[in-house]
DNA sequence: AAGGCGGGGTC
DNA sequence: GACCCAGCCTT
């Protein structure tokens, strides 16, 4: 049975590690816990709802990265009842730049249920932690033992990276199942009294010396424990197979100007990659004609840029042409491209020309134009950025 | 179990 | 430029 194989693997790793060696290290953690602890925003209380807040935020993200964001955010929506109130827009600016949108969306509406089914108070058993929208073992653990002191395992990357120069774990950390390996070690572990700062120490530890490359295992206060500084083979862990395979995808921009000095702008899909979110129209194009289309631009051929521009929309979603087919008619296209720009996702390699167009007239339809000073309130990627930026370095848009 | 989902950092 | 970091969801 799979259950006894893991917990005979779980057993093999801490036969090593009888009660007194396991409370020496407990000791030993928390001490230097106690003294080395960064001094972060959302440790200055215990409230679970901004343990909760940090957690997902910190998810994949780094803590440099994440303090303002956190600050803006608890600004914004100080409680769980203002979080589940707020505008998409709102929330999706607040978690503009951040990545992974869906954390935010699924927080808000987790905040609803806890509305609705708790009053207002974040639940403190694992079992409903886990039953709300975003939050998987890992947070769960993470709130349970932070904010309200169970003695629960939080299994994070940082944890894996640990825990397996530890005790020479090598299962293959990119594999789901190996978790639960994981869970059993530190469940053998934790400190029963301290579990919140036991599993905080983990992560500091994590973040300042047993990080991924060139551990400071002459700083480490654990290395006494540590079973690969032991062997000297603080590289060989964690152990992880899994390459990511990024696929090229080719866009044109069309960054089109009205007679006012707006620009139109489309709010993207409800689902799937930086869903809701706004740009510039993207028309798709294959490799080809990217390519063809970027060096016929840059020579400079005759050829009318508005046909090209009508053509390329004309090959794609109907969709788009059906939205776009009146504005793009109206535009005069100017014949240079105005530049490029290039975006890694973690799957995904975007490559993207940027086409000015610029309309005479106003039109009477005018949702979807935007001046600049407007569309401040409105979220946009990354790739969206580079371009404004683009536009303004070259005094298409104004600082 | 595998793939979708952002963005930042290091070397 | 190649490589590192990696939780939770859906399928």
């Amino acid at each position: 049975m799979v259950k006894e194989a893991r917990a005979q693997r779980i057993a093999s790793y801490v036969a090593d590690w009888p009660k007194e060696k396991v409370t020496a290290f407990q000791q030993d953690f928390l001490a230097w816990y106690d003294e080395e602890n960064r001094h972060l925003p959302w440790r200055e209380s215990q409230d679970p709802y901004r343990i909760w807040v940090s957690e997902i935020m910190l998810q994949q993200t780094q803590v440099a990265t994440v303090i303002p964001y956190f600050e803006r955010f608890m600004a914004w929506f100080p409680t769980i009842a203002d979080l589940a109130a707020a505008p998409e827009d709102q929330l999706l600016k607040a978690w503009e730049g951040l990545g992974y949108y869906s954390r935010v969306r699924n927080m808000q509406f987790a905040a609803q249920t806890i509305m609705e089914e708790y009053d207002g108070e974040m639940p403190r058993d694992l079992k409903s932690l886990l039953a709300l929208k975003g939050i998987g073992p890992y947070t769960a653990g993470a709130i349970a033992s932070i904010a309200f002191n169970q003695p629960e395992p939080a299994v994070d990357g940082n944890v894996m990276r640990v825990f397996s120069r530890l005790f020479g774990i090598t299962e293959d950390i990119a594999k789901p199942s190996t978790r639960f390996i994981f869970e059993g070690v530190v469940r053998h572990t934790i400190s029963p009294q301290h579990p919140s700062e036991f599993n905080q120490a983990i992560m500091d530890l994590g973040a300042t010396i047993c990080t991924p490359t060139s551990p400071k295992c002459e700083a480490c206060p654990l290395a006494a424990y540590c079973l690969a500084y032991q062997m000297d083979e603080r590289e060989k862990y964690p152990i992880k197979s899994k390459k990511t395979k990024v696929t090229p995808h080719y866009y044109l921009a069309l960054a089109m100007q009205d007679a006012e000095g707006r620009w139109y702008l489309e709010q993207r899909p409800t689902t799937g990659l930086l869903a809701n979110f706004w740009t510039f129209p993207l028309v798709t194009l294959d490799k080809k004609s990217y390519t063809r289309f970027k060096q016929q631009w840059e020579d400079a051929q005759t050829r009318d840029a508005g046909e090209q521009i009508l053509e390329l929309v004309a090959e794609d979603e109907p969709s788009l042409v059906e939205h776009l087919t009146e504005e793009v008619a109206n535009v005069i296209w100017q014949k240079e491209v105005v530049g490029e720009i290039q975006h890694v996702f973690s799957h995904q390699k975007w490559h993207v020309l940027i086409a000015y167009g610029y309309q005479a007239e106003v039109s009477d339809d005018q949702t979807g134009w935007y001046y600049p000073t407007g569309w401040s309130d409105l979220p946009f990627p990354k790739p969206q950025q580079k371009i404004v930026e683009i536009l303004q370095k070259q005094k298409y848009i104004e600082d």
